[in-house]
RNA sequence: CGGGAAGUAGCGCAGCCUGGUAGCGCAACUGCCUUGGGAGCAGUGGGUCGGAGGUUCAAAUCCUCUCUUCCCGACCA
């Protein structure tokens, strides 16, 4: 076209370098930064009141569903993993063990002395040490359900680490519950199932196949895994938040027993449930773009920022008028006035990388036309309003900017789904072609991985809980075929 | 944990091969100028060159170790 392109705020390209525009786009908008500490971050304020509403729209949701938060330690005995032994085998490669309670100067040097009796486990997940405090409180059905959740941090010493994404340290939500019945407990695990899906598609915007993970995949001691696997824009599946059935497996553990209405003794069926920081990491990847992030207005720390252009003979009446837009807002409507002394260019830009999604330049124009003046962050694109339409339709704006965000998310995500595979070889070279993306395919529901597809990367994500679009083909010949899996590589 | 790359001012980087006063752009600060939009000009401040040890008269530069980060694997939320 011989136009100049626009200068973008980021300076690296999502479609050149995913993971560097990754990192760009956290840096940019001051979300964290990495610590001293190997595999762990620093969620600076911006990134954490993200979470913080995060944890405001779930924990509304737990309790509506009459769960109570409590909190449980974050050391576990080791001996106590040794009760579930599949469990510890999922987690022992990447457990943080304290082993001494006392340092000691030796040549100048701090050393640990003080070596433990029994190591402490720091927790990667709580399910034997909430369990073993359950199996206290329950005695009778009349002590079920036991319906618990706490907000806390885990930790799980992982090889490669990615900001957000997979950090040795990680804050999340983990909810656990004991139940009288198999069924009742099945129901619990489908209920935050479902509460997952709300969240994470409905509120946050973003895409994603809720569904049930192949049984070699399960979480380590469940019986039923359920996940939501979103599609970033690189193509790739993130599994967001899992809600687990656990069957028994923990209740006979740790003893989780009661005396049941025809007076036999019977062990609880158990469900655990969590979302973690990984989720601003899924965020940031389903909808963010060359200027930086975007957020929904459900968890964006501001739905509105006033940058007053400032000269020195209008600075007061300037200032009068922003706080007087700001008073005719509606109440719920977030919006922040920011006074501080750095140029109003350089403001707007960081507020376009911090992805929020009404950015106002008020100046003396705004002043006497009694107007506003601003930039919708999806689309960059500017508009003037009067004051009192602007006041009218501030919830619709910031509807409409929820809006476009999920159909911009969901229509590139659809696009990116393949449901006409028909062989392995086939998928294969879809993968190899089409930069990733969801293949939806018959599967025959062995618990066998798919070796064919290992060497690169593809697994099956999930099995749909909820038929939407077309069904896949099946992609094994001669196998009976009963659902539809969900493949994807994932990172 | 295997293979590769990297760490120099808040950010992005040069300098390293061939050792000799720590540099550039952006940002910041001061002044002037400008004023509807990521301005311009001049000036200023900011670095124990990731850390430890070694070689040397002299180390950002050479050697050894170590920590951290990034990428590709394996593992996983």
């Amino acid at each position: 076209m011989g136009m100049a392109e626009r200068k973008h705020a980021l300076n690296v390209k999502r479609s050149e370098d995913f993971s560097a525009w990754y990192q760009a786009v956290i840096q940019g908008a001051e979300l964290a930064e990495n610590a001293s500490v190997r595999g762990c971050m620093v969620i600076k304020p911006y990134g954490f009141a993200i979470w913080e509403r995060v944890q405001r729209l779930l924990d509304d949701k737990f309790k509506e569903l009459g769960h109570v938060n409590a909190y449980f330690p974050m050391f576990i005995p080791v001996d106590l993993f040794e009760k579930e032994a599949e469990h510890v085998a999922g987690f022992a490669k990447e457990m943080a063990i304290v082993t001494h309670h006392r340092l000691e100067q030796q040549n100048g040097k701090l050393v640990p002395a003080g070596e433990l009796e029994t190591p402490l486990a720091v927790r990667p997940t709580s399910e034997l040490i909430i369990g073993e405090s359950m199996a206290r409180w329950v005695k009778s059905y009349r002590d079920l359900p036991v319906l618990v959740n706490q907000w806390c941090n885990v930790v799980r010493w992982e090889m490669r680490t990615r900001m957000f994404l997979r950090t040795a340290e990680f804050l999340w939500q983990e909810g656990h519950t004991a139940h009288e019945t198999e069924a009742e407990a099945r129901a619990e695990a489908t209920q935050m199932h479902e509460v997952y899906r709300w969240f994470i598609l409905d509120v946050l915007k973003m895409f994603g196949i809720p569904g049930k993970k192949p049984d070699y995949d399960r979480f380590a001691g469940a019986v039923d895994t359920y996940t939501i696997e979103c599609m970033m824009q690189d193509g790739k599946a993130l599994q967001a938040a899992t809600s687990h059935y656990l069957g028994q497996n923990f209740a006979k553990a740790v003893g989780i027993e009661f005396q049941g209405r025809d007076g036999s003794l019977n062990y609880a069926h158990t469900t655990s449930w969590g979302i973690s920081t990984r989720i601003i990491g899924g965020l940031i990847m389903s909808h963010s773009d060359d200027d930086g992030l975007n957020l929904p207005s459900a968890v964006a720390p501001y739905h509105i920022i006033m940058i007053p252009m400032l000269k020195a003979d209008n600075s007061q009446a300037v200032l009068d008028y922003c706080n007087k837009i700001k008073a005719s807002l509606p109440r719920d409507v977030r919006a922040f006035l920011d006074t501080r002394e750095f140029s109003p260019q350089n403001k707007k830009w960081d507020y376009v990388r911090k992805g929020v999604p009404l950015i106002l330049e008020i100046g003396s124009n705004e002043v006497k036309s009694e107007s506003v003046y601003f930039t919708k962050r999806l689309f960059l694109e500017k508009q003037s309003m009067s004051l009192n339409e602007f006041a009218k339709s501030v919830e619709q704006l910031i509807a409409a900017h929820d809006e476009m965000l999920k159909t911009h998310c969901e229509e590139a995500c659809e696009k990116r789904i393949n449901r006409d595979v028909s062989s392995l070889y086939e998928m294969r070279d879809f993968f190899r072609s089409n930069q990733n993306g969801f293949v939806i395919a018959k599967w025959a529901g062995k618990n066998d991985k798919l070796e064919l597809l290992d060497d690169m990367s593809i697994s099956i994500r999930c099995i749909p809980s909820l038929q939407s679009g077309a069904p896949g083909r099946c992609v094994l010949t001669g196998e009976e075929a009963a659902t539809d899996a969900v493949f994807a590589k994932s990172d």
